[in-house]
DNA sequence: CCATTTAGTTGCATGCTTCAACTATCGGAG
DNA sequence: CTCCGATAGTTGAAGCATGCAACTAAATGG
């Protein structure tokens, strides 16, 4: 029972800093390659960025600054609420984030190649069950 | 195929979120947190520790400077070595340590309360495959 | 005995984060 | 319509983690 937890850590632990070496090394902060993934799925607002990531809205306009310094994302303006900002990817920032997703794939590929192929859709779906799991105690979290 | 990639990316994320809300909350970083429950294993010296939690050695100086100043651990000497510095836990330390550590066994648990009793099983063998694989990809990187 | 290697520490720079104060805008009560 | 409170975002100050590089102390080997 408490060797499952260790597992659960363990893995996680070593996910954070196959990120760390393998996606973001050199290019951009783990922060940075979060927020740019989280942007391919379309347009967000400070706000929404902020409480996705689970930071303050200060740090994430300090993250979409950097972003935006290197050219990966414009700030635009909404037409019915003159206060919000809307972030999106450029041309560029898509193409980087594409790249931070392919490394990123391509290192759970390798780990996913140390376990016997048959294992392969079990543990897929023990992940999709962790990961509803997850974010369902996430929410739950939200409104306490 | 994709999906599973991103149920992996999404469950560590929410976990790492988890020990910095849950866990870590208030009392230590989430940095200091991990060394604390690396040091429930034993004595280790600096460079193992660095190695370890995949940082510089001076980072580590540092985070241990910052866990000494508030008496939860101590450096000692080795009587081959003049050079090497065995780190250990006090007793503080170790209280603190295990307070930790059943807070992240609660976090753990409470995500598993949301997965059908008769997944419990499944879902822990796949983690323990999971991170056996990570654990190879892991070591095979250091090599390189 | 001296050169090289190894363990650890420290100065400096950078980046992420929070908190709190601040600006600009929106929305509703009167 | 006007004013007040709420909301979106930015900014300043401070704290912490981290890497790099220079440095000290100790061991090792020729």
């Amino acid at each position: 029972m408490s060797s499952l937890v260790d597992d659960v850590i363990a893995f996680c632990r070593i996910f954070s800093s196959f990120e760390r070496e393998e996606v973001c090394c050199g290019s951009v902060s783990p922060a940075q390659c979060v927020l740019l993934q989280t942007l391919r799925g379309g347009r967000w607002d400070i706000s929404s960025l902020a409480a996705e990531a689970r930071v303050t809205k200060g740090a994430m306009t300090r993250l979409v600054d950097g972003l935006e310094a290197r050219g990966w994302v414009a700030r635009g303006k909404t037409e019915d609420d003159g206060r919000r900002v809307l972030i999106s990817l450029t041309e560029e920032g898509a193409e980087e984030a594409e790249r931070l997703a392919q490394l990123t794939e391509r290192s759970i590929a390798s780990v996913f190649e140390r376990i016997p192929r048959d294992e392969h859709e079990q543990v897929a779906r023990s992940i999709r069950l962790l990961r509803r799991a997850a974010d369902e105690t996430r929410a739950r979290l939200d409104c306490c």
